[in-house]
RNA sequence: GGCGCGGUGGCAGAGUGGCCAUGCAGGGGACUGCAAAUCCCCGUACGUCGGUUCGAUUCCGGCCCGCGCCUCCA
């Protein structure tokens, strides 16, 4: 029993978490359709399940974590086709770009990550199986899922199949059987990307990749199946249909977890309202992925987050305090984590509650008074940072700034010849002089303190 | 229309049937050449109307407001 508590989208409420092999904890989350930059809205789903992936990996002695990469999907093929360029490439530079993002953000690789077109074998076997059962049927060049043959469906979203075609505004394709099926397979013209199948030369629709996917590197069921809050219906309310009724199996996967929306400055994030941001803006704006990361981390993954600017700012200076108090503390021994930090995360990932706990912890660093506690007690917010996926950097090198923002003023050399000029200034009491040069530090973002150990400086 | 989520102090944001969130901002003090940082102290809150209860911000119901999903959007 390890006191995890975490939030079942099935049930609706916070579940002991037991998985079902306690020697191995497997989750799977989804992941990016790579024909663009990942915006904001991508990162934080991948933010908070790294989290959870970094809970897990303490707590248990294995994890796998599976996130797919999704690499055909129709937007690919428009995006591919705008660019003149073979859909491979497109895909692969995606795919790279969205590693470098993500991993500003501090977010670990997960373990595995199964890209769509190396699995399609796995998904026509699992679309061949659903047609013998039952469950689905060909028309029209298409496979489709017969929603009526599973009875269960809808348990994931809470609505019936009859509410849902009571509320469609699509039109309902001619060759569906019931308004509520949908597409396994589609054919591809010669142009569109196509595998051979039992169907003719076609592609997989949108849910069953991560049936086949999570299957082939998990197993069935599996312990936790992560994602935005978006994704309740119709893809994770689809993925568990086929897959329960592919293996005539109760369940696919035990804890369905789901992160909620993000929103910019109190508006829906959209290119038409200009408020769209990807990750690589961020960064490019000179903000550290830590910054972003902390942003995320300050409102809890269930509720709806605002990304606003004055947030962004706030959430730099916060990591500034803890970094300035651990660039004056020594470093010793590793400690173990908080135990009000763990306790946090482990009621359904209270990040929030978590970075309370991690400044009551900086307060105490602040106030230790020998070496030895100073040392412990930078360990330990280390250690508690860690689980956080916090406060990893050298604190000098984050107090000096890195990447565009520092190079923008003065060099390093350049503030340590001022600082220099400024202490000769104030042995000599010319306090107007000593303050000149601040004032011209500050210009430049300089922000400079004198300690008892002399002077320290840091970019604001 | 259907399903679901939320409305907490100046701001952000946790949480709880009766006592503290936390951070920022603000006020006072210590320290400092002055600052900055740090430490100490302080104020202000639970959309609205009812109900349950000895007692509700916390449970239940109505209402108002905001948001998400409803066939390929995380």
């Amino acid at each position: 029993m390890t006191g995890l508590v975490l939030h079942n989208t099935l049930t609706r409420r916070k579940e002991p978490f037991a998985p079902l092999d306690p020697g191995h904890v497997r989750m799977y989350v989804c992941g990016p359709t790579v024909y663009d930059r990942a915006h904001l809205g991508n990162a934080r789903p991948v933010i908070v399940f790294d989290v959870l992936y970094r809970v897990l990996k303490r707590l248990y002695p294995r994890v796998t974590y599976a996130r797919n990469i999704t690499d055909v999907e129709d937007k690919i093929i428009a995006a591919a086709a705008a660019n003149k360029e073979p859909i491979a490439a497109l895909t692969a530079r995606t795919e790279a770009m969205y590693h470098a993002d993500m991993d500003a953000l501090g977010a670990l690789r997960p373990d595995v990550e199964p890209r769509a077109t190396d699995h399609v074998a796995e998904m026509v076997a699992l679309i061949e199986k659903l047609v013998a059962r039952g469950h689905a049927y060909e028309a029209d060049g298409h496979v489709l899922f017969g929603v009526p043959s599973m009875t269960a469906y809808g348990e994931l979203s809470g609505r019936s199949r009859d509410e849902m075609i009571a509320g469609a505004r699509v039109e309902v394709a001619p060759y569906k059987r019931d308004p509520a099926d949908f597409v396994l397979w589609k054919p591809s013209t010669p142009e569109q990307p196509g595998w051979p199948s039992p169907w003719g030369r076609g592609r997989p629709g949108w849910h069953i990749e991560c049936s086949a996917m999570s299957e082939r590197w998990l197993g069935m069921p599996f312990d936790i199946h992560g994602g935005g809050i978006d994704l309740i219906f119709p893809h994770h309310e689809n993925e568990i249909a086929q897959t329960r009724c592919a293996h005539g199996i109760p369940l696919m996967a035990k804890v369905w977890m789901h992160n909620g929306f993000l929103m910019v400055e109190g508006e829906k994030m959209s290119k038409s309202l200009g408020n769209f941001f990807t990750v690589r803006d961020m960064l490019d704006q000179g903000h550290a992925g830590e910054t972003l990361r902390l942003v995320m981390l300050q409102t809890h993954y269930r509720q709806p987050l605002d990304w606003r600017a004055e947030g962004i700012a706030r959430a730099k200076e916060t990591l500034d305090r803890f970094y300035l108090a651990l660039r004056g503390a020594p470093v010793g021994a590793a400690a173990a984590e908080p135990r009000a930090v763990i306790e946090a995360l482990l009621d359904d990932l209270n990040t929030p509650s978590a970075l309370s706990a991690l400044h009551a912890d900086l307060a105490a660093l602040n106030k230790a008074a020998t070496e030895p506690e100073r040392a412990s007690a930078r360990a330990r917010l280390v250690a508690g940072g860690a689980l956080l996926g916090l406060l990893q950097a050298e604190p000098e090198a984050w107090l000096r700034g890195t990447g565009a923002a520092a190079s923008a003023g003065l060099d390093d050399a350049a503030i340590e010849a001022l600082i220099a000029g400024r202490n000769a200034a104030r042995k000599a009491k010319d306090f107007k002089e000593a303050d000149r040069i601040r004032a011209e530090l500050a210009a430049a973002r300089v922000i400079i303190e004198d300690g008892p150990k002399g002077t320290t400086w840091r970019r604001g």
